[in-house]
DNA sequence: AGAATGTACTTGTCAGGGGC
DNA sequence: GCCCCTGACAAGTACATTCT
């Protein structure tokens, strides 16, 4: 091979929680007689049937249900810039506790009785009518949702935004919209035919519950003709946390490879439906690549000063782990001045700056 | 206020290039 | 120990607007 059929150009790329350097290659293109990082997508191969070659179309293949690790990594990045570009806020929650540094949420949402038709038509009348209120009444611009599949068989969903909404007011809007179908009425049938001990024997136990907390939720149960079912359930994430381990947990689920279906979906209203989605604020915001040469600042030595620096060394690139708000000094400043710069050029607005209250 | 609607723009997925 | 990146295509949604 040529030396001079390839050209290096040293390149990092940036996220909110780590550093990637690798080499930029150029190959050297005969025909326009310029070095060229241009990749062509095949559109067909050639197979060999019976000595004969036959052209075959690429088609796009089904996910099955199941989010694979490229979508999984975007997520985890839109997550990572999510936290990290959230302004920390003092909020009160609906018990009148004091959260502080609150930085984003995580919203689920369940339907609290049999799914009753398939998920995709779950998506479009339930879901995707939350997210339009919640977008309209709590001015929610940035957010991550993703759907998964409880062992019953219903679908369930996960919203991070960074903006704080209190706990009743989602539950009563979700409630309202999945009535449409009388998920609620459902649930509040099946509830009010339980006596106190069959309440604890099935829902106490499960979630365990002391007997006298079982007949506090069973009289408040009773009281409100069990018309509020627990279909949302939120929890806040503060700054300083270590968020990405705390994500995976609550975002992600070790994949059982046997996808959990109800009786609704099938491949064709499965087929290419959304398992995840985020707002066009975040769909924005991506990796930051930058050659190296561009910057007056010696990288390795800026980011080797994080103090719980990973490095994993892989063939063509090496990969630098960090968290950003345990750094300090020159490196800090650096890198928060990369990310903001970028944010702030792609239009992106964390809730706190975009609706000053 | 909540629901419906239309479309411009977005996404997921996969293949593929690179081979220091 | 996890490589990075990109483009192309199909087909979905985010968002503004309108309707009830």
């Amino acid at each position: 091979m040529e030396s001079n059929k390839y050209q290096f150009i040293p390149t990092f790329s940036l996220v909110p929680n780590k550093i990637t350097t690798f080499n930029t290659v150029f190959r050297f293109n005969d025909y326009y007689q310029e070095y060229r990082n241009v990749t062509k997508k095949k559109k067909y191969i050639f197979e060999n049937k019976d000595g004969v070659n036959v052209k075959i179309e690429l088609k796009r293949k089904s996910h099955n249900l199941k989010i694979s690790d490229n979508a999984y990594r975007t997520m985890q990045k839109k997550i990572n810039w999510l936290y990290y570009l959230s302004i920390p806020s003092k909020q009160i929650t609906y018990n009148k506790k004091l959260i502080y540094n609150f930085k984003i949420n995580f919203i689920t949402l369940t339907l609290p009785s049999k799914q009753q038709s398939c998920t995709r038509d779950i998506n479009e009348r339930f879901l995707n009518q939350f997210l339009t209120e919640i977008r309209t009444r709590f001015q929610v611009t940035n957010y991550v949702w993703r759907l998964e599949y409880q062992k019953n068989g219903n679908v369930h969903y996960h919203i991070v935004t960074d903006v704080y909404i209190d706990y009743f007011a989602l539950q009563s809007i979700w409630n309202r919209i999945i009535e449409k179908d009388g998920y609620v009425t459902e649930y509040s049938n099946k509830m009010k035919s339980l006596s106190l001990s069959e309440y604890h024997n099935i829902y106490g136990i499960k979630n365990k519950l002391s007997f006298s907390e079982s007949s506090k939720r069973y009289a408040k149960g009773c009281a409100e003709k069990w018309s509020r079912p627990p279909t949302v359930d939120t929890k806040s994430v503060v700054s300083g946390q270590a968020v990405a381990g705390y994500l995976s947990k609550y975002f992600s689920k070790s994949d059982d490879n046997n996808t959990i279906m109800n009786e609704f979906d099938n491949d064709d209203n499965t087929k290419n439906m959304r398992l995840w989605y985020c707002s066009r604020s975040l769909s924005k915001l991506n990796t930051i690549s930058e050659y190296i040469e561009a910057y007056d600042y010696d990288i390795f030595k800026i980011v080797s000063k994080a103090k719980d620096l990973k490095k994993f060394v892989c063939k063509y690139a090496t990969i630098f782990y960090f968290n950003i708000s345990n750094m300090t000094g020159n490196g800090r400043k650096w890198i928060d001045f990369i990310l903001n710069d970028y944010a702030t050029k792609m239009g992106y607005l964390p809730h706190k700056l975009a609706f000053k209250t």
